[in-house]
DNA sequence: CAAATAGAAAGTAAGACTGACTTACAATTC
DNA sequence: GAATTGTAAGTCAGTCTTACTTTCTATTTG
């Protein structure tokens, strides 16, 4: 970062600028409240909130009452001043078809309009039109148009290559098309951004989940595929080419057969279901499902011993978590040794689905192989973090332009 | 980051501040230049120009001719102005001595001082003397007082815990205990940093070897311990408890024997020279020394074919270095998946010994592992890495002390 | 109990201060 | 003579300090 210099233009700007963000942070404001926080005068603070209520980036929204003296007024950022929209594109393990989520808030993140949807990619309009019908539909419920809503994030499993235009690594049918984010971006005349769906959980996990004050943070997320986000400091790892937590592909075991074996062939979707019909849960359709079960089972055999259950089974079901435990804490210690987080955090259907027993259970199994006594933890998102994850992390970006074009009207003018 | 707000007082800080750390990047520059890469007037580069100068954090180092009109005036940061110190200790192999190296240079980077030496910690004085007495003679010889030093910064094989105040996974004597740091620093009365010697290689390796225009890169370092630092633009990742990059410690093999083994088994000093006599390279002392002559012999057996060499030790030459290499890539498969670095560097004596040769042998076992087509090179610092890096890290912060001093004389006037 | 009054805080107005900018000009070198 | 460096003088923008008005609460007083 290169230090700036300029003139008394570039103060005027930096002020507007950090008033603003302290209001987008905390959402309401008195005068005095932001005079103590930016050490500026009585007179400018008002000054400056004069000018951002006049390009209608501030407004009025109340006043004190019952303390001494004269009523202080209340601002804030102006809700209307910008707009994120978030899409999640997740496939469906039953159908060939795809879900599409949509969510529309407002600058001081209050969602707007919500929806979901069930989609043929491979049958209906290109991905492009079905998700520009999507942001409309968003935008006549909340009644704007679509010019308000200066960012749309898409999360889906996979990865945007800017360099050639594509995104990467996606089964959805239509999605690898060349050009289809620069089309959608020219058809909504606005900022389109496509990210993995598991770095948006990451941040969903960071705003609203379990990993809000940690320093840095590691999500695993089990689905059918294998995913891992790192955050530290709030900022992801994406890597060089975007293929930072692919851990899919990290090697297990050393060539001794033929056949060589990676962590997906250990903790992907149907590792985990074979695994579990091996200790005879076989009567589960998903992997989760039958985690659901063994874990319901050691949880009822702790309260009052075998009851109704025959002992073998639940031996089976006992043993198939901890072979799950294993399984995952040994994927665990590389992560731990490579990058220390401070929390790993377990994410996806399965996470869910084991619950705080699976995080106990692979805690301790973690402590048997990591000098590091990293904690784990199952995510504490509620509803669809793909979705929350897009949403902050869109409107993230429209609050950044708008703090940021506050600055570059220095040049302008 | 919050945004900062202020008066003129911050815009005059600022500028002061942006001025001197184009000096400090671009070494020296005409008042002209200055005015076109800040974007300030005539008057006003002058102006802080001035008072750089009468605050003797620049000087007039000459002046351009050649040109039509007056010759411009060059100015630089005052070279005087701050001092780094670096400082070194590296455990030998063959002798219960430890070695310690240092080095001093001023606010330009150029080295000042600089000295070597064999200590035995266990029966010299304490670890805080030694250090502080090797600062005061790197001072004496460049006929500065030890004041003028504004940091010192100490790269060894361990990590320091601020938390407790002490230097965790340390071998050598004496510097395990508690409070060493906060002795040196009020014995000298400057600021004391520690770093791990592997990051501290990192550094070195961005600022004077090959990772220099990378986004990101990973450094594996071979020793008789194993290594990992990951720079990502420039940062560093240190992990929670300072415990990234122990590598050592992943676990290797799913617990198939009742022995547990991790990539210190496979890919330590002694597990490297052990694979070595397994290949009928007898004779080496070290890992190096084995891949060296390994290497060697790869490369003349390539040049004209096998000449004075049995056939049989060229092929347990060969196969050394193939063994080698598969191991390595095994190791660097997971790094590659979880961070994506652009680039991964090898370094070490081993890496050293290895060369060009050991980097592509990896980089094709990696291929065969690894979708991500990650480089692969051997370190590109020629010197003591090390002590480089911490020469570069120490000076980084002296002028950071410096810049930000400037900002943060705004309140004290 | 009601009215008057003191006190505190919010916001504004006026003028000072600081720092950078523009314009103009002297000096220097090819 | 032309271009360029550096300075001097005066202007401009933005914030600060000080002083004042207004508004509301709490306390005192009749």
């Amino acid at each position: 970062m290169t230090r700036l210099a300029g003139s008394s233009k570039l103060l005027r700007a930096m002020n507007e600028s950090a008033l603003l963000e302290l209001l987008l942070e905390r959402g309401s404001l008195t005068r005095g409240e932001l005079r103590e926080l930016t050490g500026l005068s009585k007179p400018t603070v008002s000054d400056v909130l004069r000018r951002l209520t006049a390009a209608g980036l501030a407004v009025q929204v109340g006043q004190t009452s019952g303390g001494r003296g004269p009523n202080a007024e209340i601002y804030a950022a102006n809700p209307a001043a910008g707009h994120a929209a978030a899409i999640s594109i997740r496939e469906t393990a039953d159908t060939p078809r795809a879900m599409i989520s949509t969510a529309l808030c407002d600058l001081t993140g209050a969602v707007v309009a919500q929806a979901e949807a069930s989609v043929d990619f491979g049958t209906e309009a290109g991905p492009a039109e079905v998700v520009a019908t999507a942001v409309e539909r968003l935008c006549r419920e909340a009644d704007i148009v679509p010019g308000q809503v200066q960012q749309v994030e898409i999360g889906l499993p996979g990865s945007y290559d800017p360099a050639s235009r594509t995104i990467r690594h996606i089964d959805v049918p239509g999605w690898g098309r060349r050009g289809l984010i620069d089309d959608l971006a020219k058809r909504l005349d606005t900022t389109v951004t496509v990210e993995n769906d598991v770095n948006l959980a990451a941040i969903a996990e960071r705003s609203r989940g379990i990993a809000g004050d940690c320093d840095s943070f590691a999500l695993v997320w089990f689905g059918e595929g294998l995913g891992l986000a790192i955050d530290l400091g709030g900022a992801l790892i994406r890597g060089a080419r975007g293929g930072a937590g692919e851990i899919g592909y990290i090697p297990v075991g050393l060539d001794q057969d033929a056949r060589r074996t990676d962590l997906q062939d250990l903790l992907g979707g149907s590792a985990v279901l074979a695994l579990a019909s091996q200790h005879g849960l076989t009567d589960a359709a998903t992997a989760a499902s039958a985690l659901a079960s063994a874990a319901e089972a050691a949880v009822t055999s702790n309260a009052d011993g075998a009851n109704g259950t025959t002992g073998e089974a639940a031996g089976g079901r006992a043993a198939f978590l901890g072979a799950l435990a294993a399984r995952i804490a040994w994927a665990l210690a590389g992560i731990a040794a490579i990058v220390d987080p401070a929390l790993i955090v377990l994410g996806g259907e399965l996470a869910r689905a084991g619950g705080p027993l699976l995080a106990d259970r692979v805690s301790a199994a973690l402590r048997t192989i990591s000098p590091l006594d990293t904690t784990i933890a199952v995510t504490g998102v509620s509803g669809d973090p793909v979705l929350l994850g897009a949403l902050d992390s869109a409107l993230r970006a429209v609050r950044n332009t708008l703090l940021t074009n506050l600055k570059n009207e220095v040049r302008a003018a």
